[in-house]
RNA sequence: GCCUCGGUAGCUCAAUUGGCAGAGCAGUUGACUCUUAAUCAAUUGGUUGUGGGUUCGAGUCCCUCCCGGGGUACCA
């Protein structure tokens, strides 16, 4: 069967009702409905959530509540199952005696993975477990698959990516994890706002992709019969809000890179940029500094973050203790490299860094040698946050040159748990030095010059600090986690079309 | 892109040198009205990712392709 825009269904994929599983759950909808019921026809208004009716625990207390069926627990002429929601689990009984036989028979068509709704009062067991006596209940909706196991949860990497749903519903320190990833975007978005900062919505389709260097995504606009790409970067739009007077102003958005993909990196991922009027890159020190840790604090109530292997040992800790150390650039070179490693030749700085350990290709330049030697052997090692300032003016072609050293530029790049986590600037508001720099930068193709962004400082731009952070990295570090892919809901993989997703 | 490891029942995992593809959970049937990884008895369930090859015989060895993990390359 050929789908409207080209690509192959699969009947296969979603429908395989040929498994004995899904034919059973099936004829006990069949069976249900014979009854009279339909189990995806009821509305329900629990009292409270199951965790915290249990954390509200009172003897005879009448509850209603509803959830999904976790496990259960079969007595014959009674039953005991688990329900969940979001608040927690509670193990609810029920009783032939107390719902009837037609009542109790109608109970037994429940599966696991089912949600129900039910009215009771709370009790003890004699074990201790606080439960509620079902008086009456409604099934809320039938699942027709099996949930993933109830011990083991859900193992397969490439299912709990593909299914996150059965991840969530499996596995609970994964929804974890994304509660907490929530709480961490809550928590800027709060920090900013308390400081004035304005949050606003740029174009994420652009005519040109500009404020970073990398590869984006086309695509097409039908009516007005031309290709858009999609944006790698917020900055220059934030800069021309700067200029029309928005004087704090932030973005908390996804980007897109057409690039490669790793335990880093996905194509989108969410980038929080922030420009502060009057300011410059050691004003946003001290906001990227308060941020983060009212963050960590807010969010995980501490700043020393503990990341786990899969046996539960402390792998690393990092200190988020303030003043975070700030260094030169060439300074963290030096200590790793030699003292004169600025002062040699650029065939013994090559020889040097080979001997070091890192890779260099032929073709790199003298300061891509340099940049190879931090990157590779220095970035990892950077666990508690440090502010790397100073960078060679090769490296960051918008930000404004040192007074101090006019071989570098006015920035720093934030790295915390080995990982660059957050570089800012000084922001280049000279509108002919970044003219220069772009038409450099685009290398003869004028096209690739956002004329309009140009335009916009020529009018003139406020003396500006700005700031990027990958807040996926950030939730890797504050989370403790080691791949990009397990603090983003759906990571993108390749698209399986044949698979059961 | 390259290197490397992996893909076995709905889920979690076994399978010795190439020799009958197995267990737990879930499911089904039965017993049990305070269990909680409930228990006990019986039982269903497989195109071993795909396609090919070697062999009397392939989950296992060889080749192809697909998907995933890790590394590497690319990458503000």
């Amino acid at each position: 069967m050929r789908w409207r825009h080209g690509w192959v269904f699969h009947p296969g994929a979603a429908m395989d009702d040929t498994n004995a599983l899904m034919g059973q759950r099936k004829a006990k909808l069949d069976s249900l409905r014979a009854r009279g019921i339909d189990p995806f026809r009821n509305r329900f208004t629990p009292t409270e959530g199951c965790g915290e009716a249990r954390a509200r625990y009172a003897e005879g207390r009448e509850v209603a509540l509803a959830g999904r069926i976790t496990a259960h627990r079969d007595m014959g002429k009674s039953m005991f199952l688990d329900l969940k929601d979001q608040s927690g689990r509670i193990q609810i009984y029920a009783q032939k005696n107390v719902l009837g036989d037609e009542s109790f028979e109608v109970f037994r068509h429940l599966d696991l993975g089912d949600f129900m709704g039910v009215r009771g009062t709370m009790f003890m067991t004699r074990m201790g477990e606080i439960s509620v006596k079902v008086q009456s209940f409604v099934i809320l909706a039938k699942a027709l698959r099996p949930p993933p196991e109830k011990w083991h949860g859900l193992a397969d990497t490439e299912t709990r990516y593909r299914q996150r749903y059965l991840d969530l519903m499996a596995n609970d320190e994964v929804k974890r994890t994304f509660l907490l990833r929530s709480a961490v975007l809550r928590e800027v978005r709060q920090f900013l706002h308390a400081r004035g900062f304005v949050e606003v919505e740029t174009p994420m389709m652009q005519a040109i992709p500009g404020g970073a260097a990398a590869q984006p995504f086309v695509t097409h606009h039908n009516a007005l019969g031309c290709d858009v790409y999609l944006r790698i970067a917020l900055e220059l739009y934030l800069k021309r809000l700067l200029v029309g007077g928005l004087d704090r102003v932030f973005e908390l958005g996804r980007n897109f890179r057409n690039e490669g993909i790793s335990r880093r990196h996905n194509p989108e991922f969410t980038m929080l940029e922030a420009y502060q009027a009057y300011g410059d890159y050691e004003t946003m020190m001290e906001l990227v500094e308060s941020m983060v840790c009212h963050v960590a604090q807010a969010v995980l109530g501490t700043l020393h973050i503990e990341h786990k292997d899969a046996q539960g040992n402390v792998t690393r800790t990092i200190r988020l203790d303030r003043p975070w150390r700030r260094v030169p650039y060439k300074t963290l070179v030096r200590d790793k490299a030699g003292p004169d490693w600025f002062e040699v030749a650029p065939a013994e700085r090559r020889r040097r860094a080979v001997a070091l350990g890192a890779e260099i290709a032929a073709e790199y330049a003298d300061f891509e040698v340099t940049q190879a030697v931090f990157e590779k052997l220095i970035e990892p090692t950077l666990i508690d946050p440090v502010f790397v300032t100073h960078a060679p003016k090769e490296l960051i072609p918008l930000a404004k040159t040192s007074a101090d050293d006019p071989s570098t530029v006015d920035v720093f790049e934030c790295c915390i748990n080995g990982q660059e986590i957050a570089p800012a600037y000084s922001e280049q508001n000279d509108p002919l030095e970044q003219r220069e720099r772009l038409e450099h930068q685009a290398g003869g193709e004028p096209q690739k010059i956002d004329e309009d962004f140009l335009v916009a400082l020529e009018h003139g731009m406020p003396p500006a600090g700005g700031m990027g952070l990958g807040i996926d990295r950030l939730c890797m570090m504050l989370l403790g986690q080691d791949s990009i892919r397990d603090v983003i809901l759906f990571p993108q993989l390749k698209p399986k079309p044949s698979s059961g997703a």
